[in-house]
DNA sequence: GTGCGTGCAAATAATTTGCACTTCA
DNA sequence: TGAAGTGCAAATTATTTGCACGCAC
């Protein structure tokens, strides 16, 4: 993997947590997880790491653009890779469960509205809060959709 | 003032913390604030209130559908009276001032995605982050926006 | 070697909650 | 009066930071 290479041209020392966690999120199908996600995901491979460490490293991957962070309910910061197009998200409000989608025109109108009011364009947050196709189960977890990870730990505290 | 009804309406019981808050929300000029704004400037006006009081009143308000709470930039939620055309907002990364903005053809497209996904829409979050005009104010000065506005803690430096 | 990185524990920041005391209906 | 509401302090949750030690270069 030349993951080794993203880390030093981001002027970061290829360490085996900062490795571990790149190579984590490359080859996961799982592409969106929190901090405690990969944490844990960490300590099941073995790995003695701490949270801190964690957090510190998606942190400096963010700030490398390696890592985009975003906010979903649930307080906590969900990291995904940042390669490939930019994108927004649908998230189903009961499972957590997470679709991107990528739509050109509101590109076009958020824009444009920035545009008519004289401001410069930086960015922009669009999560689209939906439930998802009621394949069936669902009603049943009343609890607020937590998002969820690979091995769906499902713990109440 | 017809606020005490909107109270009962929501089945809470009209107290003075409540009334205070509620008025503060339709008389302020500013739409948008923290649990602790809200809290400094009823404390402002003499009244000995606590901050978790603010909270558990934030979040009542919310849940009766009067306040609607953002999760902007900062960590600290933002809430504004939930009257009228539903919005969403331009914020500005530097000074935090915030916009306010409507914009059907968005709203369309998004009911358009989720359907296509099969998905069931519930809400949708949209804030833009922008550079207000650089018209000579920027450094130091949020326009009517706010004071020590939430978000202009951040970057502002 | 030496300075960046890490682990651990303690520190923060925002918000919530337990409990005894007020206040509204 | 009695339940709903409040103030205060302690508790939580997510994330950050100080420090002594360890590993990459």
């Amino acid at each position: 993997m030349a993951r080794e290479h993203d880390l030093k041209a981001a002027g970061l020392k290829a360490t085996l947590p900062r490795m571990k966690v790149l190579h984590l999120f490359h080859k996961s199908k799982v592409r969106h997880m929190t901090a405690e996600d990969v944490y844990r995901l960490l300590m099941d491979e073995g790995l003695d790491v701490g949270l801190a460490t964690i957090y510190r490293v998606l942190t400096q991957f963010e700030q490398a653009g390696i890592l985009k962070r975003h906010h979903f309910e649930g307080g906590k910061s969900i990291f995904e890779l940042s390669e490939g197009e930019r994108h927004d998200h649908i998230v189903c409000v009961n499972t957590g469960q997470i679709v991107e989608f990528h739509d050109p025109e509101i590109v076009r109108r958020i824009e444009s509205i920035v545009r008519e009011h004289g401001f410069e364009l930086v960015d922009h947050v669009l999560h689209i809060r939906a439930l998802a196709p009621t394949g069936g189960v669902e009603r049943g977890t009343a609890a607020p959709a937590r998002h969820t990870g690979p091995t769906a730990t499902r713990r109440a505290r």
